[in-house]
DNA sequence: TAGGATATCCGTATTTTTCCCGAATTAAGA
DNA sequence: TCTTAATTCGGGAAAAATACGGATATCCTA
């Protein structure tokens, strides 16, 4: 039997996947979470489960967070993502935090059983869809492998993006950051590349689609 | 038999919502739809729902838009909308758009027994804190009433706020609008104050919120 | 019809953002 | 060790965003 936990702040969705996987054979769910957060809390008194279906946009702790902390303290467990929107971004990221598969909110049933049987039986299951974005990045010499090499956001970065978003003057980003603000004007230039915008608006939406920030 | 129509995007989300409402007596979910579009197509060539549930946050048409179709060309149906995110914004510029209840996604099944039956029952349903937060907009004079009155946004503003949220500077949005720089200026101080924010950066979070840009 | 509130349009001034150059330091690789 | 990157920071200028105010038209009202 494989012990599933939904992690989703979503209720209703998530009593929705809880039903069409318990109605699967073989497949149980054990607990139901609505944050990182609070998977934490179970995972600390419970016996762990054999999977983690985690949705990316969280509100208290989201699912980068999560997986990263997953991947540290509860490396055995197979983590399964729920996204929202998707891009290149988040796919790379998610791979390095050790996600085993990927699986978009707007799926089908079949989708969801097929993500769930792959990931025990294979150990990952990612989608034709994310492998043909991951198969074009490797495709794409002038930005493609440079983003699969450098585009990793590093902590630095991501909370740049979240002070970014917000009414702040970089001025009083850097202040926050307690960096130099030439040192923000440089995170930022950076990130215009990595992120391929050219204002601080795409900033905060492609920060957005990835959960980078919460709404 | 009260009939339904589910509108949203996320099919598992939407596949879960029929469930729980079909088992509901006298409720029967007779058909589903992706986005207003799909529900427009639906409408034209079958019978009317007596309720349509709406998700706010869609790709091709969103709710708002949705919404006001529906209040145009089927004004007896009844609009239950799900929201993702909560606003005052939202919550004045839905109820304008008579829309007769407002559902948010993390709502439990139960709440959305209540929100189903009542609105049938009695017309409309508003769950205790939207009602909440309506009394404190009418008792907070300074910002409250005027907002009531005055921050629902026009048809300019939107288109705005969706040319606002992207790389866009102002004077392209100007170009796009056929409108005179100076005049986006205003539109945009103007939307400043009715939405409290004082950057576009705020502007773009704000839109996004109230699903007036999908991403 | 005069007065007052209000919306629209547009100009000026200031601040912020963005860009381009480069220098000093550190890290990494051959 | 020498070269090559990458990081942090600075000056300065151009562009964009924001704040402030003025002119005109409109509409409501006393």
């Amino acid at each position: 039997m494989i012990r599933i936990i939904l992690v989703d702040d979503h209720v209703m969705l998530r009593n929705a996947l809880a039903a069409r996987i318990n109605e699967f054979e073989n497949f149980k769910v054990v607990d139901q979470c609505s944050n990182g957060k609070e998977l934490i809390l179970t995972l600390e008194t419970n016996p762990e489960p054999d999977v983690v279906l985690l949705d990316l946009n969280m509100k208290e702790m989201n699912g980068m967070e999560t997986a990263q902390w997953l991947k540290k303290n509860r490396p055995s467990i197979k983590v399964l993502m729920l996204t929202m929107y998707d891009s290149e971004l988040t796919l790379i990221q998610l791979l390095q935090l050790g996600v085993k598969g990927i699986l978009h909110k707007s799926a089908s049933p079949s989708d969801l059983r097929a993500a769930i049987n792959t990931i025990t039986t294979e150990g990952q299951y990612f989608s034709n869809h994310t492998t043909t974005k991951l198969v074009n990045m490797v495709n794409n010499k002038e930005a493609g492998t440079k983003r699969l090499q450098k585009s990793l956001l590093n902590d630095e970065e991501v909370f740049f993006l979240q002070l970014a978003c917000s009414d702040m003057t970089y001025k009083e980003v850097a202040q926050r950051m307690k960096l130099n603000p030439r040192t923000v004007d440089s995170i930022r230039d950076q990130l215009f590349i990595k992120l391929d915008v050219k204002s601080r608006v795409g900033l905060a939406m492609v920060a957005i689609r990835n959960g980078i920030v919460s709404l």
